[in-house]
DNA sequence: GCCAATACTGTATTTAATTACTGTATTGGC
DNA sequence: GCCAATACAGTAATTAAATACAGTATTGGC
């Protein structure tokens, strides 16, 4: 749908965004051009086009301010994915529970979904049974982070361990022991990048 | 808060707020004046200047589009309250470090401000040093809520208990100590609703 | 080695949009 | 009967914002 964009493209695509979030109206041309520390319209114009071409952007030419966000998927709504069917993938659209518009821009790295966590397996990492994670895609991770990882067919929430070869995935709760599998039968989903709770009356 | 509008000033207010879902951009001073036939900006500036006065928008003089809609579509957006000044009320305005747009509906009781957690005291229950507490502006709460207090000028996170007609304030930690204070002594300043964590890197 | 895309500077110009007056007519309240 | 608020017209001036052109330098692909 949306094509790659270079790493300046998404910057600017990214402070377009941070701008609508803040102020609730699009930056003008020159606004972008001092916020990057431009010299000229003309370089924010080429980037504006190549955002249009590749989808990101509506550009709408002599109006003020005529910068339109797409909606593209990590920028406005995330999906709240609740139970995970065996055999799918996590992302799978027959699990969303319901789409929330959460800025993606609010957390550090941007989530891909929402992920409802069952269990307290976590609680001493302050996630807690219902809570939302914000996750961000990811097949690779460092140990140490939280991860979304598939076993079986079964996912789970825990923190990333390696040891000799083997992952280790590490509840933050001293009731659960820790599950040591072989690195090729566990596929990392995705990262912890946030959370989000609704907290019960 | 906001007060009455005359016939003519609500009807100019729900053509920005249509205009602002439909083309995602507030209109200018130009389009609402054609769309509403007149002969002159000047009537739709007497406008804006009224619903500005009523609490209705905000009208940001010298930018293009400068209105900006405080009720309606787009404006879910929750302030981020940093430190808090002495003696200020919770929600002063310079206290703000940002409005972020999350959905009221994101939350089972609707919030009034996000609050940015200081220290570890409510570990247990899951909020995190750093942390943003979606909080319901109330000045009163039942026993076993977490609620905003104020003590001394100071605000803390804690569960709130009645005990023998004084206030205990309780925090989720092993290592803090309960806080008992005579009620009249202590503010409630609302209720804790929901969390959102931008997770460290 | 060339082409296309990216990422800009620099200057000038045009058009979009807001503001700044002055003035008229109508309405409702005290 | 007067005052304040509402609801406009009309004209000019000013500023905000976008566009148009002509370049330069760098990168990666074929």
């Amino acid at each position: 749908m949306s094509k790659a964009l270079t790493v300046r493209q998404s910057e600017i695509r990214d402070y377009i965004s941070d701008h609508i979030s803040q102020e609730s109206i699009p930056p003008t041309i020159a606004e972008i051009r001092s916020a990057f520390g431009l010299a000229s319209n003309t370089g924010v114009v080429d980037h504006l086009k190549a955002l249009e071409n590749k989808g990101h952007i509506r550009y709408h030419r002599g109006r003020a301010r005529g910068i339109e966000l797409m909606q593209g998927p990590g920028t406005q709504g995330l999906p709240i994915i609740g139970r995970v069917a065996a055999g799918s993938p996590v992302e799978a659209i027959e699990n969303t529970e319901k789409v929330i518009h959460v800025p993606a821009a609010m957390f550090r790295l941007k989530p891909d979904y929402l992920l409802r966590v069952r269990g307290d397996s976590m609680i001493n990492a302050g996630i807690l049974d219902n809570d939302l994670i914000a996750v961000k895609k990811q097949s690779t991770a460092r140990a140490g982070e939280i991860v979304v990882a598939r076993h079986d067919d079964e996912v789970t929430v825990k923190e990333l361990q390696i040891d000799n070869g083997e992952v280790v995935l590490l509840p933050a709760n001293e009731a659960y022991a820790p599950i040591r599998i072989p690195a090729e039968m566990v596929t990392i989903e995705g990262v912890y990048v946030g959370l989000v709770r609704e907290s019960a009356a």
